[in-house]
This record gives structure tokens, sequence and C-alpha cells, in this order.
RNA sequence: GCUCUCGUAGCUCAAAUGGAUAGAGCAACAGACUUCUAAUCUGUAGGUUAUAGGUUCGAGUCCUAUCGAGAGCGCCA
């Protein structure tokens, strides 16, 4: 924690000069006594010099100014209350407190939509975590691009097209409903019917070796699907800083394949093309027809951007299903040498419908992410008809990114409509609700509550709750940005909506009689206020003024 | 067949690197509105963390086995 990393570092150094280097971190503490608690201690409960690093630790911690109380229990658990009115200034600094030391430019790619597939349910979990990431990574100071990674090239592209020809439809009048319906025909055709697979693996190589007739056709798919995509987006509040797909780097392939197998990193094995890196499966790059995998556009796509932008991190917002590509897609990259960045794989389970199976329509396909949103948006507008449209949009988009972000990402979980948009319990319209609450509270005061200084003796304790609730956020915020995990914010911001709930329905705040209470409960208001907006922008969430 | 992931309250989910008494929400039950917005709040109840062993000061977390569930396994992405 930023305000404490002074006692911190004097108390690694007590560590370090008795039991080695042991870096301390700082936890939410179990005792509803203190907030935080230090654990590193109770290992070395039977070290022979435990009572000098009692005594040392006991006397740093009694000189630090920001503790108001502590405790070192028997068994070594080292709790910390913090003094609130040596804190209560540094609220409205936390946005600096959260930049890390050393910004860096980070890369998200979101393994984005396919070509002639419309956004669906799948989709949702790698764009809610995705923009949250950017939002977060952001914030701690970092340069973060994102790139939707369109599905824009390969075999599925092959088989539409050979679909189309083959059925003698208008290029020119398709239009994205007909291209949406043409895309499961044409991908069932394909492993049915093997004069059709011919065709379209003989399309796939022109594609590939960019034959300008089939890449007309191309063009024009890609034209329309991704109008529909952007308008999809646009509802969903999602936007894009790069719009690059896998054909983007399809001219970059024939170069590397030739450098990887002068370099003796790749072989022919039964005409294709397979890694040297001996791994179980083998890695396979290219087919035995010479046309190109995921793994080979993927490979290439590093490439790319190494040669664009200095890029220090790649996380790949892909779910876990496809583990083993980005095994095999990191494992390559460090064997081929292509720089020496991170890459990581921010894998999620999948959304799945109250029985358990992946979330399907009535008819059996994946359910349109557009669809979803009318339906979450016409149920909210059930609960309360007076919303005006732009609040219901942005109620929905909450109902549909706050249920999604509260579970762990590596969690498989139960898409519940019913449930998200309930009007209790915890969930996105809730805490909406606590800040409008808090919002309207600090409007009917007619007080600027900026001018206000904290009475801390006068606070109690409900009051004491939220502001000790406050002082975590430091916390939540390194733990999601560390793990890549934003659940923790989701939670963390019920949490707080929940604690300044109590406090604001205990009692009529603006009618109390003692002046320096109602101040007080205005001022908590007011940092609850600033750090719900700030936990709603890390989870991508845009704050309704009423409802 | 091989590999990986998972199993926590009736249900849906939390619990960073192993740390103190495993926490929330829903549902259930009992209370609180002539209101600063009750889309709220307070309280009660609910657990042998699938099972059996092991590692150690300490295990939901690590190891082994068994049972159960899911996913992935060169020429889809």
């Amino acid at each position: 924690m930023y305000k404490l990393s002074n006692l911190i570092n004097d108390l690694e150094n007590v560590l370090q000069k008795t039991v080695g280097i042991e870096p301390i971190s700082l936890r939410i503490s179990n005792n509803p006594n203190f907030d935080f608690q230090i654990n590193n201690l109770v290992k070395f409960q039977n070290h022979k010099d435990i009572k000098n690093i009692e005594n040392l630790f006991s006397e740093i911690i009694n000189n630090e100014i920001l503790i108001k109380n502590f405790e070192i229990t028997d068994t070594y658990f080292v709790n910390l209350e913090i003094d609130i009115d040596q804190f209560s200034n540094s609220f409205n600094k936390i946005k600096k407190y959260i930049k890390v030391q050393h910004p860096e430019t980070v890369l998200l790619d979101y393994g984005g939509p396919n070509i002639g597939k419309p956004l669906h349910v799948g989709h949702l979990r790698s764009l809610n975590i995705g923009r949250s990431l950017y939002l977060i990574y952001e914030l701690a100071g970092h340069n973060v691009l994102s790139d939707i990674h369109m599905g824009d090239w390969g075999m599925p592209i092959a088989q539409i097209i050979t679909y189309i020809e083959e059925k003698k439809i208008n290029f020119e009048s398709i239009d994205i409903e007909d291209l949406e319906k043409i895309y499961p025909k044409a991908s069932k055709l394909y492993s049915e019917d093997n004069k059709f697979n011919d065709l379209a693996q003989a399309n796939n190589k022109r594609l590939n070796e960019n034959d300008p007739k089939i890449l007309k056709k191309w063009r024009k798919l890609k034209k329309i699907s991704t109008k529909s995509i952007k308008e999809t987006l646009e509802t969903l509040n999602h936007n894009f800083d790069l719009w690059m797909g896998e054909s983007d780097v399809n001219y970059l392939i024939p170069g590397m394949i030739q450098k990887l197998e002068s370099e003796g990193k790749i072989s022919l094995d039964d005409g294709a093309y397979v890694s040297n890196f001996v791994s179980d499966p083998k890695i396979l790059i290219t087919k035995s027809d010479g046309s190109y995998l995921y793994l080979t556009t993927d490979l290439a796509t590093v490439l790319n951007r190494i040669k664009l932008n200095k890029i220090d991190k790649t996380l790949y917002i892909v779910d876990k299903r496809q583990n083993l590509h980005f095994e095999q897609l990191i494992k390559s990259l460090n064997y081929f040498g292509f720089g020496d960045e991170e890459y990581r794989h921010i894998a999620f389970g999948t959304i799945n419908d109250l029985n358990g199976n992946p979330y399907k329509t009535r008819e059996g396909d994946a359910k349109k992410l557009i669809d979803l949103f009318k339906e979450t948006s016409l149920q909210i507008e059930k609960i309360n008809s007076d919303l005006d449209s732009e609040t219901n949009k942005i109620l929905t988009n909450t109902v549909l990114t706050f249920s999604d972000l509260k579970t762990n990402r590596m969690t498989d979980y139960k898409f519940d409509l019913n449930k998200f948009t309930n009007i209790s319990g915890k969930t996105g319209i809730y805490v909406q609700y606590a800040l409008v609450r808090a919002k309207k509270l600090l409007k009917s005061s007619s007080i600027n509550s900026s001018n206000i200084n904290l009475k801390v003796s006068d606070l109690d304790e409900n009051d004491l709750n939220l502001i000790r609730g406050l002082i975590k956020f430091e916390y939540y915020f390194n733990l999601a940005l560390k793990n890549n995990e934003p659940h923790h914010l989701a939670d963390y911001l019920y949490e707080l909506s929940n604690l300044f709930n109590t406090m604001y329905q205990n009692e009529n705040i603006l009618e109390n009689k003692e002046e320096s209470i109602k101040l007080n409960k205005l001022k908590i208001s007011e940092h609850f206020i600033s750090y719900s907006t700030l936990l709603m922008e890390c989870l991508g969430l845009e704050p309704v003024e009423k409802m």
C-alpha cells in the first residue's frame, strides 16, 4: 500500500537481517477490530530470533504515524489498525496512489469475432473482462492498446465463399442476415460433403495466395460483417484501438516460414510444417497443402506487432478451452525467439444456461448479444417504466457487465436473466442505486462537502465501517491488476455500496440535529461517491444520474 | 485412450503467493417505510469444503488414490 510503503520497507529490512529475504504483503485483517494484517512472522514462530524480531517490529510499527493501534498475537499474526485521522486527507489522492512505478505498453488481444458470425454470448466475457482490464491497466498508468483481432481469414471464410458460389447466391445483394444464415449451413456442409470440402480447401488456398477474384468477395463479406459488429459494440459500449485481423498478417507468413525453416526451427512432416520443439502433441505450423492455421497467423501477428509498436506485455483474452493453442503459441514464440516480451493467456470459463449447458437460443444457435441486450432492456423496463431510454441503456449494460465480472473469470457460470436484473441482491442495479442515493443526498444538502473536515471522534459504527471499507481500495485494485481478475473489484464495489446503504438507511442524515455528525456523514458520502465512481470506471460501468 | 480443469450452505458464487472462527447473494423465516428514493436496511437459520489417506506449526488451497462433472487432444478457429 502506497502510504504504508515505508513501513513495509523497514519491516522487510528487519527480516532480511534476521531470517533472510522475505517480501511482506499486507492483507485484509480477519479480525474486525483491525484493518490489515501481516502473516509473514507466523512461519518463523519457532525461529531462535523470533522474540528479537517481534521487538523490532513493535518498535517500527509504534513509530508509524498512520497506525493507530496494533497487536502481535501469541501465534505471531500482526494486526494493524489505520489511524483515520491521519489517513483521511488521502482519500482524494487515490488515483495517484494506484499508479505503478514503471509503466509498460500492454496489448490486449480479444481473439475476436469471426466474419459471418454475429457477436454472441460467447463473446460477452472476452469483451467485459478485456474492457475492465484495459481500464484497470490504464488507471495504473500503463499504456494500453486493444485489438479486436477479427477472425477474418482462413477456412470459415473459404467455406462461406464456397457456399455462396455453389448455391449461386448473388454476391451483391447479400446482407448481414443472409450472411449469418449462410455461415452455419456452410460449416455443416463442409463437415458432411467431401466435394464441398475439397472446393472450400481450394478456395482457402486461393485466399492464402491472394487471388484477386476471391479477395474481392472476401472484402465484401468483411465489410458487411464489420459494420454489424460495430453496431452491436456501440450499443454495448465497447470500442477498440485496433481493428486488425488475421488477414493483415498473411503477407508475413511465407517469409516467416522460410526463415524458421532455414534456422532449423521447423521441418516438414507429411507435407505439413511442424515445430522442432519437442512437445506432445507436436506443434503443427502449417497444413500439408501449405495453407495456414490459427497458430500460423497468431505467430505472424506477433511479428507484425513487434514491427509496429514496442509492446511489453500481450494479454490474450480468450476462453479457457483454447488453452492448448495458447500454450503452443507461447512455447513457439519462446522457441522461435520472437522477442522477449511477456505473453499471457487470460482464460475464462463459459457462460451456461440454467441447466449448465452452453447458453443457446431455443433453436440451438449461439444467442446473439444484441438479442440478449434487448431482452435485458425489456426486463428493466418492466421493473421501472419511467426510465428514459439512455438510463435504461446504461442499466442494461450495467447488468450485462456486472453479473459477468462478479464471478472469478475461470469459473463457468450460469446466466440467469431474472436473477441478474433482480431488484435486490448483489447486482449491478444495486451498486447503481447506492451511488444515485449518495449523489442525491449531497445535492439535497446544499452543502459543499469538499469544505468539510472529518471529525473522527464523532464517527459512529456505520460511518467507521464505511471509511474502513474505503481504505481497502488499493489492496483490491492491486489484486485485480496483478492477477488480471476484475471480479475482486466488482465484489468490493458491492461491499462499499452495502456499507453506504447501511449508513444511509440507519437514520435520516439531513435531519440530524448534531451538525458535526451530519457533516461527517456528508463527507463520507462524498468519498463513497468518488470511490464508487472510480470502481465503476475500473469495471467499465457508466454511473446513472437517476433511476 | 492420453492430457488438463473443476467438485465449497437447498441454489448461484467468493476466499492472491498454504495462515486465525471458510464468507456473500438468492431462496426460507422474523422485523423496519406519512422516507435524504424501501430498487433499501436489521436479525435468524443454513458447512465433516465429494470421499479416503498423506505432507507441516498450520490445508478449501500442496501430494496420492477413489468417485463424480466438464474441456481439449497435428491438418477448424
